[in-house]
RNA sequence: GGGCACGUAGCUCAGUGGGAGAGCGCUGCCUUCACACGGCAGAGGUCAGAGGUUCGAUACCUCUCGUGCCCA
C-alpha cells in the first residue's frame, strides 16, 4: 500500500480525477433523475473574464454545496454559464480598436457586433475552464450565456409583458450618463466617493438693480450657466420678503425667481440654494413641483453647449467650472472658495464622474414589482444567511426608484422598440420590418437579463415554457452571492422572479463577504495585494485553496486570505494524506464495514468514536447555518488533534502489538473512521479524498467514487460519556509527562518507570501499554498511595500523582524551581476562590451548583498546594 | 446626515453572565519506522475606554473614542 507518495502531491492527482468524475457523467443531473431535487444556478461571471479570488470564494462554496447534497441522495444540479456584461465587454474591445487606431463607428454595428462575438468566442470560456481547477463540479452539459437565443427570447418575452402592463415605458427624465461609456446607468451603476473639492460662494444680484443679492453655495460652479432659480426655506427669517423676488444671471440674458421649498436646508451656508433642474436629481424634483424651466447645458462628452453663451461654450465641465469661477472674481460677485470634502458619484465601470442629464430613456416602474419582492422576504419565502441583510435589502427595496434600462451601447439585447414615421412606438415579439420604420438604437442593461437567470437558466422563454428542468428545479434551492450585489441582482431576479413564475426564484440567499488580504484591505491591483487563485491551485493544491477560503468563511464577514494561510491549508491536506497512508499500510485490505461489537472495543476506540459522532453532528449543524469556518475547523481539529495524535498513536499498540485478533479489531475499527473522515471532507477537500477513499475502498472510479458516496447517517449511539472522561485522564497523565520531560530537559529516548496513585487505578492498570506508548514510559505501576521518598518527583495530573524516580534523570534546581512556580500559581488561585466563598451574597445568591464548583475547587487547589509544599521540602533536602 | 457592523494574543479571527481560545508567527527540545508539509512543550492578552445592571461583565445596557460598509 505504500505506493502512495510519502507528501501529497495535488498536481499529479486533481487533473485525471476531475476528468474521470466528468466523463463518468457525475456533474450531470437529468429531472426524472432519483432524489429531491436541489439546485443552484451560478452568479454568471462575466464572459470575457478571468477567474479572481472572489469567484473563487463564491464558487467554491456552491460546490460545497452541491457536492454535499448530492452525497444526500438529492437531484442535485448546478447550473453554470455566464453573463455577456454588455459595457464592460464593450469597453474591452472598444480599447482594442482604439489600440488599432479605429473605433466602433468606423466599422459600424454589425461588423463591431461581429467582433465582440469573435472576442467572445476566443476568451469566453476561459473563466469557466478555470472553475474547472478549483474542482466545480458544475453540470457542464447544462451550459448557458445571457446572450444566447432562449435567454434573448426570454428577454424579449419580459420587456413586450412589462410595456403590455404599463411597467415599462419611455420617458424623458433625469438619469446618471457617463461621459466616457456614452450611455446612462442606473442608480446603482453609480459608486459615490468623497473628493476633496471647492465650495464656490457667490451672489446672484438682484434683476431690479437694487444693491446686494443673494448669496449661494456650490461645488459644481459650472452648473450656474443652468440655473434657473435659488431656493430658501420657507421659514427662514432672513430671507422673509425676498421669495418671488427675481434675480439677474450675470452672465446670460435671463432672470429667475426665488422660491420656498421644503427641501432646503437653512442651516448649510448661507440658506439659500441655486437650482440647477437639469443636472442635479434633487434639483430636479424642485424644478418639478415649482415648474421651473430645465436647461441642459452639456452634450454627451459633457463639454458645453452654445445654450450657455458664446464665452463659455465648448468648454469641458471642468475647464467651464475654472472659467465660471474666474468670471465671478472679475465681476465682483465670487464671496469666497472655500476647500470642501463631497460625495460625488462615479461610473462604476470606468470610474468618471457622472453626469446627472436629463434624457429620453426607458424605465421600468418598480413599485409593484418591489413590493411583492418585499413582501416575500418578509413573508420568509426567501430568505437571507445571515440574517442581518434583510433589514437594509427591504430598505432599499421600499425606497427604489424607476430602473433606467436603456444602454447607448451596442453589445447586448437590441431594445425591441421600433418608431414609425410619424412619431408611432410599436414594442413587439417579433421584429418589425416596415418601410419607415426603424427600431430603437439602444440595448439594454446587462441586468435586464441577468435578471432572469434563476429560470431563463432552466428553459424559460415565456409563460407558456413549461419544461421538466423548470418544473423539477425552480425555485432554485439557494443563490450563493457576494452581499455587494443584493442590490443590482438579488433584487431583481426576486422582483421579476415573482412577477413572471408567480414563486421566489430562490429560497435562501447566502451572503459570503469579500476577500480581503490579510490585512483586512481589499484586494487591487492598484494596492499589488491580489492574490491569483489559480496561481495557488497550481502551488498548493485546490483542495487547499478551496480549505483556506473556507475556513475564514463565516457567513456576512469577509474572508481575509494570505498565502501563508494556504500554505497551512495545505499542510491539512498533507496531514490527512499521511493518516491516510499510515492507515492504508496497516489495515492490510481491511475494508470499511460494520463496527466491532462493542464489548471488543479498546477504550481508544470508544472514545474516538465518541468524539468522531460529536464532530459529525457539529458538522452536519453548521452546513445547516451555511457556517463553513465551523465545518473547516472542525474537521481539522478532529482528524488532527485527535485522529492522529492520539489515536492512530493509541493504535500502534495493537497494529504493532502480537495479538492478532487486537490488531484486527483495530484494522475494522480503523478503516470505518477513515471512511468517514473521508466522506465528511470530500465537499471541501474533493481531491485528497477521493485519491484517498479509492486506495480505502479499492474503487476504480466512475459511478463508483466517493463524489457520490453516500453522505453517513448520524450515530448519535456512539456517543460515550464514560470513554470521553476515561480518555481524557490518559491524556491527562501522558500530557504531564511530557511536559515534566520538557521542563526537565529528559530526552525523549530516555525510558523511565512511573509509580502512579489515582483512584482511577483501574483504568491506568488496564491501560498502561498504552500510556507507556505515548509517554514513551519504560513502565508504569499503579499503586494505592504513593509514598513520598526523597529523590523522586511528583507529577500531578486530573486524577492523582505520579512518581518519577529522579535519580539520573533530571537537574534539582531546574525542578524545584518549576514546582515554586507552580506553588505560587496554585496559592494565587487559592487566594481568589477564598475571597469569592467569603463574598456573601455570592454564596446566597449564585446557583447552588457554581457555588458548589467553587468549594470543590477550593478543595483540589488546597491538597495541591499541600502536596507541593511536601515535594518542594523534599527535594530542598535532597538540594542541601 | 441616516442605517448597519465591528474594536479579544504580534497578525487574522472564534467565543461565552461563573477561571480567556484557534490558526499563523515567535521560543526551546526532538530527523522515534504515516507525516520535519512532522512531534513534544513554552512564551504572549487590564477582551478599545468610561459609566451602569448583576453576587459576579470580555459577554447585557448607555456614552466616548476608533475602524469598516451601505444609503442620502
Amino acid at each position: 500500500m505504500s505506493d502512495l507518495p510519502k507528501a501529497y502531491d495535488p498536481a499529479t492527482v486533481e487533473p485525471d480525477l476531475y476528468a474521470g468524475w466528468e466523463a463518468a457523467g457525475l456533474f450531470h443531473a437529468e429531472p426524472d433523475d432519483d432524489g429531491e431535487p436541489f439546485s443552484i444556478v451560478i452568479p454568471p461571471p462575466n464572459v470575457t473574464g478571468s477567474l479572481h479570488v472572489g469567484h473563487a470564494l463564491d464558487n467554491t462554496i456552491q460546490d460545497v454545496i452541491i457536492r454535499r447534497e448530492r452525497m444526500l441522495g438529492k437531484n442535485a444540479v448546478w447550473i453554470p454559464g455566464t453573463d455577456h456584461a454588455g459595457i464592460a465587454t464593450q469597453n474591452v474591445v472598444e480599447k482594442q480598436l482604439a489600440a488599432e487606431g479605429t473605433d466602433r463607428h468606423a466599422l459600424g454595428r454589425q461588423a463591431f457586433l461581429d467582433r465582440v462575438w469573435a472576442f467572445k468566442e476566443e476568451s469566453g470560456g476561459t473563466i469557466l475552464r478555470q472553475l474547472r481547477k478549483l474542482g466545480a463540479s458544475a453540470d457542464w452539459e447544462r451550459e448557458v450565456f445571457t446572450f444566447d437565443g432562449p435567454r434573448s427570447n426570454a428577454v424579449r418575452e419580459v420587456f413586450v409583458s412589462l410595456y403590455e402592463q404599463g411597467l415599462i415605458y419611455r420617458g424623458n427624465r433625469l438619469i446618471n450618463w457617463c461621459p466616457r461609456c456614452q450611455t446612462a446607468l442606473s442608480d446603482i451603476e453609480v459608486e459615490h466617493a468623497d473628493v476633496d473639492g471647492e465650495l464656490v460662494e457667490f451672489t446672484y444680484p438682484w434683476a431690479d438693480g437694487s444693491p446686494g443679492g443673494v448669496q449661494v453655495a456650490t461645488t459644481r460652479a459650472e452648473t450656474m450657466l443652468g440655473d434657473t432659480a435659488i431656493a430658501v426655506h420657507p421659514d427662514d427669517e432672513r430671507y422673509r420678503g425676498t421669495v418671488g423676488r427675481e434675480v439677474r444671471h450675470p452672465f446670460q440674458d435671463r432672470t429667475f425667481q426665488v422660491i420656498a421649498d421644503d427641501y432646503v436646508d437653512p442651516e448649510f451656508g448661507s440658506g439659500a440654494v441655486k437650482i440647477t433642474p437639469g443636472h442635479d436629481p434633487n434639483d430636479h424634483e424642485i424644478g418639478l413641483r415649482h415648474d421651473l424651466d430645465v436647461i441642459d447645458i452639456l452634450d454627451d462628452h459633457a463639454v458645453t453647449t452654445e445654450v450657455v453663451g458664446e464665452r463659455f461654450a465648448a468648454l469641458d465641465r471642468f475647464d467651464a467650472r475654472r472659467e465660471v469661477k474666474a468670471a465671478l472674481d472679475d465681476a465682483g460677485l465670487l464671496v469666497e472658495v472655500e476647500t470642501h470634502r463631497h460625495s460625488v458619484g462615479h461610473c462604476s465601470r470606468c470610474d468618471t464622474p457622472v453626469e446627472p442629464r436629463l434624457s429620453l430613456q426607458w424605465f421600468v416602474s418598480m413599485r409593484p414589482l418591489a413590493d411583492r419582492a418585499a413582501q416575500a422576504v418578509r413573508e420568509g419565502r426567501t430568505r437571507f444567511v445571515p440574517e442581518s441583510q434583510t433589514k437594509s435589502f427591504l430598505d432599499w427595496l421600499d425606497n427604489l426608484h424607476d430602473w433606467c434600462i436603456s444602454r447607448q451601447i451596442w453589445w447586448g439585447h437590441r431594445i425591441p422598440a421600433w418608431y414609425g414615421p410619424d412619431g408611432q412606438i410599436e414594442v413587439s415579439r417579433e421584429d418589425l420590418d416596415r418601410d419607415g420604420w426603424v427600431q430603437d438604437e439602444d440595448v439594454l442593461d446587462t441586468w435586464f437579463s441577468s435578471q432572469l437567470w434563476p429560470f431563463s437558466t432552466l428553459g424559460w422563454e415565456g409563460p407558456h415554457s413549461d419544461t421538466p428542468e423548470l418544473r423539477t428545479w425552480y425555485p432554485t434551492s439557494t443563490l450563493v452571492t457576494g452581499y455587494d450585489i443584493n442590490t443590482f441582482w438579488v433584487s431583481r431576479m426576486l422582483m421579476i422572479g415573482l412577477w413572471f413564475t408567480d414563486d421566489v426564484p430562490f429560497y435562501v440567499v447566502y451572503n459570503h463577504g469579500l476577500v480581503r488580504d490579510e490585512h483586512g484591505k481589499k484586494m487591487s491591483k492598484s494596492f499589488g495585494n491580489v492574490i491569483d487563485p489559480l496561481d495557488l491551485v497550481d502551488r498548493y493544491g485546490a483542495d487547499a485553496t478551496r480549505f483556506s477560503l473556507l475556513r475564514s468563511a463565516a457567513p456576512g464577514t469577509d474572508v481575509p486570505l494570505a498565502e501563508e494561510w494556504v500554505e497551512g491549508a495545505k499542510r491539512f491536506t498533507n496531514k490527512i494524506w499521511n493518516a491516510g497512508r499510515f492507515a492504508l499500510s496497516n489495515l492490510d485490505g481491511t475494508r470499511p464495514g460494520e463496527l466491532p461489537p462493542t464489548e471488543q472495543l479498546t477504550l481508544e476506540d470508544r472514545w474516538i468514536l465518541s468524539r468522531l459522532q460529536a464532530m459529525h453532528a457539529e458538522v452536519d449543524a453548521a452546513y445547516g447555518r451555511y457556517d463553513w469556518s465551523v465545518v473547516a475547523s472542525g474537521l481539522y481539529h478532529f482528524v488532527w488533534d485527535e485522529l492522529a495524535d492520539w489515536y492512530l498513536e493509541a493504535l500502534k499498540v495493537r497494529i504493532y502489538g502480537d495479538d492478532p485478533e487486537a490488531a484486527e479489531v483495530a484494522r475494522r475499527v480503523l478503516a470505518v473512521l477513515l471512511d468517514e473522515v473521508l466522506r465528511l471532507a470530500h465537499p471541501m477537500m474533493p481531491f485528497v479524498t477521493e485519491t484517498l477513499w479509492r486506495a480505502l475502498t479499492g474503487s476504480d472510479g466512475g459511478r463508483d467514487s466517493l463524489m457520490v458516496a453516500a453522505w453517513p447517517d448520524a450515530r448519535p449511539e456512539l456517543a460515550d460519556e464514560q470513554a470521553e472522561a476515561d480518555f481524557g485522564v490518559i491524556q491527562s497523565l501522558v500530557t504531564e509527562i511530557n511536559r515534566f520531560r520538557s521542563q526537565n530537559s529528559i530526552p525523549p529516548k530516555a525510558r523511565f518507570e512511573l509509580v502512579v496513585a489515582s483512584d482511577e487505578r483501574a483504568l491506568l492498570d488496564a491501560h498502561a501499554s498504552v500510556i507507556c506508548s505515548l509517554a514513551g514510559l519504560g513502565g508504569l505501576t499503579a499503586v494505592e498511595a504513593i509514598e513520598e521518598r526523597p529523590g523522586t518527583s511528583t507529577i500531578q495530573f486530573v486524577a492523582g500523582q505520579a512518581q518519577v524516580d529522579l535519580a539520573g534523570l533530571i537537574d534539582v534546581n531546574a525542578e524545584l524551581a518549576r514546582l515554586r512556580k507552580e506553588l505560587e500559581k496554585a496559592d494565587a488561585d487559592l487566594d481568589r476562590i477564598d475571597g469569592k466563598l467569603a463574598n456573601e451574597s455570592f454564596v446566597e445568591r449564585a446557583p447552588a451548583e457554581v457555588v458548589q464548583r467553587e468549594r470543590d475547587k477550593r478543595g483540589e487547589l488546597e491538597s495541591t498546594v499541600s502536596q507541593l509544599r511536601e515535594r518542594i521540602d523534599a527535594l530542598s533536602a535532597i538540594e542541601a
